[in-house]
RNA sequence: GGGCCCAUAGCUCAGUGGUAGAGUGCCUCCUUUGCAAGGAGGAUGCCCUGGGUUCGAAUCCCAGUGGGUCCA
């Protein structure tokens, strides 16, 4: 079927006497030195052959496992590679999580731009797939957090015109060699050659494809071996099972995984995965949620788990059907087993998710409601939901340390910390939730309604409440629930929206066609003054005004980046001058944009402003001050989210669990001001990049990651960045720094505005001058401004009362007869109108007072625009509401209010009297209608 | 990055354009007294900030601030 047969036809198989065969079952290939073998020897085609039954020639830890894997590989000619960081988009932005090995080489090595850090390399990288996260505990094998083992070798065609346009040449090893390195392996740890079964499984992913092989051994995937030599090409000779066509690139590079987790599995053969990897934290939860089976108890357990294990459970749905038949199998009820079985479930998820959460946060993942943080919160929250439902009382920190340990993190407190911090936060929104929840729950249980699905998915979606938690609550109140089945493709339906996509900008031909601009402003960053040949002339309309991109052979202009803004200046020729506007940078190539043109192949002379470039490099150096001191005094997980320098003021994000205080903020602010009075030197280098990595690790890359095999460091004190901008000399130079502001932006995202300099000094004139001014109209000093503030308030609050106090006895004297206002009669009652010019307060409480006394108030005022209060006593016999609205007709507004009681107007002042003449008639006629 | 929700008494929250409320806590008194409690009265408010709409905004609209939450 594949057009990739030949692929697999390697001399390897040939030489040790393979056989291709097709699997009786499900008719994929596969090649075997077992002539009788009749399936490929994977479930469902085959069971699991290695439960209570060893497959290797020792039991091995996860740590020995790893160890044995490393170092075969370190033997056979491999470099070994510490592992990289799960939160992958710390490297590349298409992704958030590390998902397997190949991920920490994709894309800038496995495309050929930059040079892998050893070739052959061996390396057990840590990954996490949340997409597995419902079967995690119930199927016996899956695992959110598992370490992906695998070696690598990063090949380039050697028939290549130019081999040295990536950053690798010729070919290290391919399919031969990988399955014999697999082989060999398998051999070195005692398995039988004769069972391992190589399938033969082509494999498309992320743009790229290449022929693959699954590695099963006893009944289980233990290793994939990936050829990935091909890339999506419309024109592509191989049509792959996306459906897409790809064809064969330049590079070509083996990558394999293979199960840490699943090696250690087979090893000891214990029925379900999660007892081989971590056996002392299941006993410990076990221990703590209070599970103790009896001998029979224990037994069945084992069973039902063997049996689960042989059949092909890959969806925990799956399981729910296979429940029935287990039982039966093992001659119980379904319920009876599904009561042994559901705390072990739990059990399993909490080691495995605390696991994950141990390198996610010891990674320095800060639990926020973005990107991998967010993840790290639902993967926090789901796991304290099952310590609760499984009755585990050990505190989460707890439990999270003792894997963050066994891993070997050594930032273990901030990781506790973090744990307390977030699982505090979800016990608050629970209790906020419940509340809500029971509000609703008696809400609808007077109406004797069920909640209704709309609130359900408000409750989930602006407030996380799950539904079955409204569930548990509403049936205390006795109130009905119905959870629709497609509840969370509701949820989703509420974030449709439009997709807004940016427009790529139109790349010109003639750009590819120059050369990359000399870039001098990295030898000197001080200097302002150069000279340069014009190379090309762009013309183009920008808002509407004409301007020219200008392309020069060199510049010390520096162009918009790394956060930091492009120069200002002017380029002048003999005859010209050319204001400089702005300076971006494209494929190498420095455009300079001015009001004005220049000629190709004029020789000018260029001028940056250099005042500003100076305030800019101040910033800079400070923005990596800020950073360093913020990570000193918060804590090592502080990473920079994004950081915009300025002339001004500058800023930096940096990712934090907790907000930043007023207290915390002056330990920054002199933690910076240290480093900038030690007055170090700033160093600029450009190390090889995985040297570099080797030796700082990939905290360098706090502002993204520049390609290339080389990189520029910034060395500011004991911080060292990878970073494009320009720098001042020492850190001296930066004067000082004054942080303005700290806000958050996003949950776990702090952000902290800074000046430096001469900004600095600016901005702390501005804060003082304000202070100053509040301090003149308080006629204080400025001291003595917020005791005075304070003292102003209360006073100002305690007039207020007093002043209300004084209307209402003005109000009731005026109703006790001082007031002097018209009187008529109206059917039995009397009616007080009086034009009193007061605000609404006043005229509400005379006519309150007036209504006491039995009378009808017809209150007017003209303070502000035509204001009127009408109220009447019990049973006169007249609508308030209807008597306001055709006073305040009169005078060109409405009004209203409760029959009793209401209050109107209009904008009309000057009709006010000849409104209040026509009172008693309207009163009148009001009491007849 | 996007969506949604929330902000009113110390606390928990009602409040549907027309006189700012309840429960709880607080203060005073009474009753009872071993404690718990019960009764009566009282004080509590820049209704987050700033604009707008309106005769009139806690309420509607816009912006900001602070918090919560879901999704990628």
């Amino acid at each position: 079927m594949s057009e990739l047969e030949e692929e697999y036809r390697l001399d390897y198989f040939e030489a040790e006497g393979f056989v291709r065969k097709e699997c009786s079952e499900c008719g994929a290939h596969f090649w075997t030195r077992d002539r009788d073998r009749e399936t490929c020897g994977e479930p469902p085609c085959e069971e699991y052959d290695f439960i209570d039954n060893p497959s290797l020639d020792a039991e091995y830890s996860l740590e020995e496992m790893r160890e044995a894997f490393l170092s075969f590989f370190e033997d056979n000619g491999h470099e070994r590679i510490d592992p990289y960081p799960v939160a992958a988009n710390r490297w590349r932005d298409d992704v958030l999580l590390t998902q397997a090995s190949v991920y920490d080489f994709q894309p800038l090595v496995t495309s050929g731009k930059t040079p892998p850090p050893a070739n052959p390399l061996t390396i057990s990288q840590p990954c996490i797939r949340m997409q597995d996260i419902d079967n995690v505990g119930k199927t016996g094998r899956h695992t959110m957090a598992f370490e992906m083992m695998a070696h690598h070798a990063f090949n380039a065609r050697e028939d290549l015109e130019d081999p040295e346009q990536y950053a690798y040449q010729g070919e290290v090893y391919w399919k031969d060699e990988t399955v014999e390195y697999c082989d060999a392996f398998f051999e070195s740890m005692g398995a039988n050659p004769e069972e391992i079964v190589y399938i033969e499984d082509p494999w498309v992913g992320g743009g790229n494809a290449g022929p693959a092989i699954e590695v099963i051994y006893r009944g289980v995937e233990l290793a994939t071996l990936v050829f990935m030599s091909m890339e999506q090409d419309p024109e592509g000779e191989y049509e792959m099972k996306d459906g897409n066509r790809y064809s064969k690139m330049d590079t070509y590079v083996v990558d394999t995984g293979y199960g840490l987790e699943r090696w250690t599995w087979i090893s000891q053969g214990t029925p379900t995965v999660y007892e081989a990897i971590y056996p002392e934290m299941i006993s410990f939860l076990k221990e703590n949620a209070g599970i103790d089976h009896s001998e029979e108890e224990a037994e069945l357990v084992h069973r039902a788990s063997k049996l689960a294990g042989h059949m092909d459970i890959d969806e925990a749905e799956d399981m729910e059907a296979a429940r029935d038949n287990i039982a039966d199998k093992l001659g119980v009820s379904t319920a009876e087993l599904e009561a042994l079985l559901e705390p072990l479930e739990d059990i399993y998820a909490i080691a495995d998710h605390c696991r994950t959460l141990a390198y996610m946060l010891g990674d320095g993942i800060v639990p926020s409601n973005v990107a991998t943080g967010y993840l790290a919160r639902m993967v926090l929250r789901r796991t304290k939901r099952l310590c609760d439902n499984v009755g585990v009382d050990a505190p989460l920190d707890e439990l999270v340390d003792m894997q963050a340990d066994r891993l070997g993190y050594e930032n273990r407190d901030t990781i506790r910390d973090i744990v307390r911090t977030e699982v505090e936060k979800y016990r608050e929104t629970l209790e906020q939730g419940g509340r809500r929840v029971e509000r609703l729950a008696k809400r609808y249980a007077e109406e004797g309604k069920p909640i209704p699905t709309d609130e359900l998915v408000e409750l989930y979606d602006s407030h996380g409440i799950q539904p079955d938690m409204v569930e548990e609550i509403a049936s205390e109140f006795g109130t009905e629930v119905e959870v629709p089945d497609d509840f969370y493709s509701l949820v989703a339906s509420r974030h449709d929206g439009g997709e807004a996509f940016e427009e790529e900008a139109e790349e010109d031909e003639r750009l590819a066609d120059l050369p990359k601009t000399d870039r001098h402003y990295y030898e000197d960053q001080y200097g302002t003054d150069f000279e340069a040949v014009v190379l090309d002339v762009f013309e183009r309309e920008d808002d509407g005004e004409t301007v020219y991109d200008i392309v020069l052979d060199q510049t010390m202009f520096y162009p918009e980046g790394g956060g930091q803004p492009s120069d200002r200046g002017v380029l002048t020729t003999d005859d010209a001058s050319a204001k400089v506007e702005d300076v971006q940078i494209r494929d190498g190539v420095i455009l300079h944009r001015t009001d004005e043109e220049l000629d190709k192949g004029d020789i000018v002379r260029g001028k940056i402003d250099g005042q500003r470039r100076r305030r800019l490099m101040r910033h800079h150096t400070a923005t990596h001050i800020v950073v360093h001191a913020a990570r000193e005094v918060l804590g090592e997980h502080v990473r920079q989210a994004g950081a915009q320098k300025g002339v001004d003021s500058s800023r930096i994000d940096v990712r934090h669990y907790d907000r930043i205080d007023r207290e915390t903020r002056n330990e920054i602010e002199l933690v910076a001001n240290e480093i900038v009075m030690e007055n170090t030197t700033v160093q600029q280098e450009w190390p090889n990049r995985h040297e570099a990595e080797e030796e700082y690790g990939f905290d360098l890359y706090q502002g993204g990651i520049p390609a290339g095999m080389n990189i520029r460091l910034i060395h500011v004190a004991e911080d060292v960045q990878a970073c494009g901008g320009t720098h001042v000399r020492r850190t001296g130079d930066v004067g000082t720094i004054k942080i303005t502001n700290t806000e958050r932006i996003q949950d776990g995202v702090e952000r902290l505005t800074f000046a430096a300099g001469d900004a600095a000094i600016e901005a702390t004139q501005r804060t003082e001058a304000a202070l100053a001014d509040a301090a003149e109209i308080l006629d204080v000093s400025p001291d003595e401004v917020p005791e005075t503030a304070e003292r102003f308030f209360e006073e100002w609050k305690g007039r207020g009362k007093e002043i209300e106090d004084l209307k209402e006895q003005l109000a009731e004297a005026r109703a006790s007869g001082g007031g002097g206002g018209e009187e008529v009669e109206v059917g039995d009652t009397t009616a007080v109108i009086q034009r009193i010019d007061a605000d609404m307060g006043e005229l509400r409480a005379t006519a309150n007072a007036l209504a006491d006394e039995g009378k009808i108030a017809v209150i007017g005022s003209g303070a502000d625009g035509a204001q009127f209060v009408v109220a009447v006593p019990e049973e006169s016999g007249v609508n308030a509401g209807e008597v306001v609205s055709e006073l305040a007709a009169k005078v060109g507004g409405g009004g209203g209010g409760p029959p009793d009681f209401a209050q109107g107007g209009g904008p009309d002042a000057g009709k006010l009297d000849g409104a209040l003449e026509d009172a008693p008639d309207v009163l009148k006629q009001v009491l007849n209608a």
